[in-house]
DNA sequence: GCCGCATTTGACCAAAAGGTCAAAGCCACG
DNA sequence: CGTGGCTTTGACCTTTTGGTCAAATGCGGC
């Protein structure tokens, strides 16, 4: 289940090249849909070479999500209860898009997992991703009841900001089929939608 | 490609056994993650059989894809360009919600699709999506210029509906981990949050 | 109740997939 | 510059998978 400790450069330098390839590979097909030969191409390394550095496909993929999830909750992290509550929610969704954007692979590999029901990370969501939503969710609520910021769900602000930031990378080709080859930067536009989406949901007069 | 044009009975109960029974699997395991034996079990049928229906496993999958794309795109085709603006959106984003509350797997089927590139209906994404959602992009900026609806980004704001209300079909294991056990009903409560989200977006003062 | 066509199936096949293993190659350190 | 452990690999194994086929079964109209 785990990958080794990377103890010598070689180690190092492998078990990194074999993440970037497997992150490439998962995000677009899935855990079932990647096959190990297929990492294994992407890595440059033959099959059994990988194999030595993971014991097994799951290994690899779990490897993946627990290193990943700390980056992508991050942003959520930084909310910073002691701020201006609007400009800490709009700042918290301009650094989710901003992640969108800059890891669109991490977003599908998420994607990827929940939509199937989550089976290998379960357990995370239950106990990391709850505790910290249930941290942010109560800041947020106090603000709310001070009277900073108009009075909402927290936890479904929090779901929408998850769902509208990670829609721009999960959704690509969908967002880009519709737009048309014309906009370049479909999450650029997005940006500034959000940024008004979230200013009118939550100023207090 | 096609399914056979079923004209017995006999055909007809089949062809529709195997695609409920293809929707549950694939919208569960994406394509390359379902396999043609779970779907015949599902269905209660040997694999030969089920062949003897569609000729392929890529057959079933787009026929699913095609025959629910209708079903899908459903709920904005209603929208009403002779109704009250704000109400006909936030009517749209009811049916929409309902939607996905009513009939997850087909909004999981999709978003495995999509999520991995939309191998198989890119095309369907530009041509008839694309002209349904220019049509009623237009109707809403229609609104907005009129000043009976608070200005947006017509398109994103379709896109921010899509987002949220499939949301909850989605990563309904995310949500439901995220709230506990406690709530029953996530949905009903992003029905109200989404109602006040919406109207505060886009209400004229 | 019989015929022809629709339907069903067990047995089978080739390719792909995850994984193993023993042997070979390579590197660092004494 | 040789040795011991780290790294790499070709060959191989088993299971799973999508798909085929000939033969058997069943159904409806005459």
């Amino acid at each position: 289940m785990d990958k080794p400790v990377a103890t010598t450069r070689i180690q190092k330098r492998n078990v990194s090249i074999i993440s970037e390839a497997a992150l490439e590979v998962f995000s677009t097909y899935g855990f079932r849909g990647a096959t190990v030969d297929q990492i294994a191409r992407e890595a440059g390394l033959s099959k059994p070479n990988l194999l030595y550095y993971f014991p097994s496909k799951e290994a690899i993929h779990s490897h993946l999500l627990t290193t990943l999830m700390d980056v992508w909750l991050a942003p959520l992290r930084d909310l910073d209860a002691s701020g201006e509550p609007l400009e800490e929610v709009l700042a918290y969704v301009r650094r989710k898009l901003e992640l969108s954007r800059q890891r669109p692979r991490e977003s599908r590999l998420f994607a990827n997992e929940i939509v199937q029901g989550a089976p290998h990370i379960l357990e995370l969501l239950s106990t990391e991703l709850k505790d910290l939503v249930d941290e942010k969710a109560a800041v947020i609520a106090g603000w709310m009841d001070a009277g900073r910021l108009a009075k909402a769900h927290p936890y479904h602000l929090i779901f929408s900001i998850w769902s509208l930031t990670q829609h721009y990378a999960d959704f690509d080709v969908q967002v880009r089929a519709v737009l048309g080859p014309k906009v370049k930067d479909p999450t650029r536009e997005a940006g500034e939608y959000l940024e008004v989406l979230f200013t009118r949901m939550l100023k207090v007069d």
